[in-house]
DNA sequence: GTTGAGCACTCTCTGGATGAGAGTGCTAAG
DNA sequence: CTTAGCACTCTCATCCAGAGAGTGCTCAAC
């Protein structure tokens, strides 16, 4: 399993370095069983957990020394003691033991991903299982496409004015549309006006066709007649000319499983509910945070406050890009509080990305 | 605005048509002020608000009429009235004075309601756009078909055993499947079956189409060649003989905008809402309600514990069907608190429907 | 110097007591 | 029939005390 350097990280890490192996071991013990509990833990039940054996009063100096260089805290005086965000993040990433997603478990989750003719559909089928196998909310990036190759196109009149196209791009990715033209074509023009965009085409870059179109009908000028007037008339629709490659979708989020998080007692706050489906209501916000992973290329983990957006605070993010014959395709990862159980989540979601890869890939 | 007989009523029923014209208006006004504050609505509030010049001590009186009616309650004896069940029935039966949906209001609903290829998808987003307007959660029952008529197929080869098949149903549906046929075939071998399939099967229920075919088969049977071959192969996967038509889909129920419940403070128990959402989850009880929905053909109302699940006793149900060509297709509504804005809620869900049916007609 | 028992201290949480506030039902006079 | 007046009831917020949990510190033992 991978780990990852981090954005932004307290002055105290040097510090950390220096920590003796009962420290560690220690903190290991306190934040599992915290992530466990979600109780504060405090000296005596360390000193019955741990596999030191140690009496609560030496455990406690420890902790002293723990808390002094920030990876624990206490809500107060008389309560036990709590990892930091920071606390977490040593654990992540040197002292958590995973748990390996055993093959009854990989094959599941092969099995519950839809294969499907459309890759979008593959992908929010495995957004769907990545939630209900982790029990939190699941997000994904769909694919940006920079390339979207023309294949096939083909018409089939509707009633009235209404034609619906059937255009596959890609590998074998197929979409319908239904475009309104400026008067009736028949099933034949249709035919005539796809046979000559499939030769004419075929394999070019859906972005570039209409360029494409232009030049050549420059050249073809002499002829214009009903063929021409259908061409116009249905290409203009399929390949609009506004087609702005940078801007970003709002359609390139996937979420699933937000009400899952409605049983978290760190989510026990109505109001604290409230914004975080807002949260994912507006996108943007998770969408940069996935963005980030997009650019880091693997494995990303953000505890608490370190993706550095506020609503987020209480939660922690673990994405990891999936791909295509090596080209990165988008990002999959899961939101949960921070105290969630890192041992299993992280290499389900390793797991996962990579057989929604593979998914991906066989499709072709 | 239609109202709609009830499954189960109170054995007062025959009492509450003697309520006098005061008593109705005070009920009126005490439900509104209730669906407006959510809180308890004393007899001094009352006699501030409502329309008739009346003292609290007049109204009290009138209040512990409606109280032994059974229409409304006192949380405890020093809080002010609640509606009960039965009172809001009364109320939305009687009394309600609905907001007709202004113009600009429908256009807008009409806009947002993507126009696709696919009715399922037409009549998602119809579920989306009333969920985001009403603020509730809504729900839509999709439509059971009972005739799909194959209009045309086609082929498309891809790598290695696979073929993608567009399937065109009825008016304009499109669907996309992957095929995993036992041997490549050529694009000429898949052309020629897509062309005898679409001379044979254009126009007929896909239900039978297998068993045509079979009939078909058995005259042709002499020739026996690569295209048998390759027929026989595709045919068996696109028509497979077990389709039972009875069997419940789970997958017929959208739901959109669950998470809006967490605003209402009847909500605000985290165990409440997690009871909820599971109830989405299963699918199942929501069917059935819907369900009795279309059976009654026209718009329904069920009010906390009409709906006979218990797990919906805090929650209001409006549903309506929708239709094309006076065939009813499936159910749309809403779910959300007792507490409901009836007065904008009804005749949201109406129009919607409406648009609805129009747009799924206007498709064609 | 590391360990651990002992102890005073601090803070939360719970339950009971108290008083203010809101709304009621009843009575009696207009 | 209406309504002012009043005693009554119940909730809710506040306060207080005691129990419980966990800490830091000290000091003796190894």
């Amino acid at each position: 399993m991978t780990k990852n350097s981090k954005p932004t990280r307290p002055d105290s890490l040097n510090n950390v370095s220096e920590l003796s192996d009962r420290a560690q071991s220690l903190l290991k013990s306190l934040v599992e069983k915290y992530i466990d509990d979600g109780q504060p833990v405090g000296s005596q039940a360390l000193s019955k957990n741990s596999d030191l054996e140690l009496s609560s009063a030496s455990i406690r100096n420890v902790l002293a020394d723990l808390e002094a260089k920030g990876l624990v805290q206490s809500p107060h005086t008389s309560a036990g003691r709590v990892p930091t965000d920071f606390g977490y993040r040593f654990f992540v990433d040197s002292l958590v033991t995973v748990n390996p997603v055993n093959k009854s478990q990989a094959v599941d989750i092969y099995n519950q991903i839809r294969m499907d003719a459309n890759a979008n559909n593959i992908v929010a089928s495995a957004t769907d299982v990545l939630s209900e196998i982790t029990q939190l909310t699941s997000v994904v990036m769909l694919p940006r496409r920079k390339h979207t190759q023309l294949r096939k196109i083909e018409f089939l009149p509707l009633s009235q004015n209404r034609v619906l196209a059937i255009i596959v791009v890609n590998e074998c990715e197929v979409e319908n549309r239904i475009l309104n033209t400026s008067r009736d074509h028949s099933a034949d023009e249709l035919q005539k006006v796809a046979n000559y965009l499939n030769s004419m085409f075929a394999g070019t870059d859906v972005k570039t066709v209409r360029q494409q179109l232009v030049t050549e009908m420059k050249i073809a000028r002499e002829e214009v007649n009903d063929f021409m007037v259908t061409l116009v008339d249905v290409a203009d629709q399929l390949f609009p000319d506004n087609l702005s490659t940078a801007e970003l979708q709002p359609d390139e989020l996937l979420v699933a499983g937000k009400t899952n998080l409605v049983s978290f007692q760190e989510m026990a706050d109505t109001e604290k509910l409230k914004q975080l489906f807002e949260v994912f209501k507006q996108k943007q916000t998770i969408l940069e945070v996935l963005d980030q992973c997009l650019l880091a290329s693997r494995m990303q983990i953000y505890i608490g406050g370190e993706s550095g957006r506020q609503e987020l605070d209480d939660c922690s993010i673990i994405t990891t890009p999936y791909e295509v014959d090596g080209e990165l395709l988008g990002v999959l990862g899961v939101i949960g509080p921070t105290r969630m159980k890192y041992q299993n989540i992280i290499p389900i979601v390793d797991i996962t990305a990579k057989i929604l890869s593979s998914a991906l890939e066989f499709k072709k």
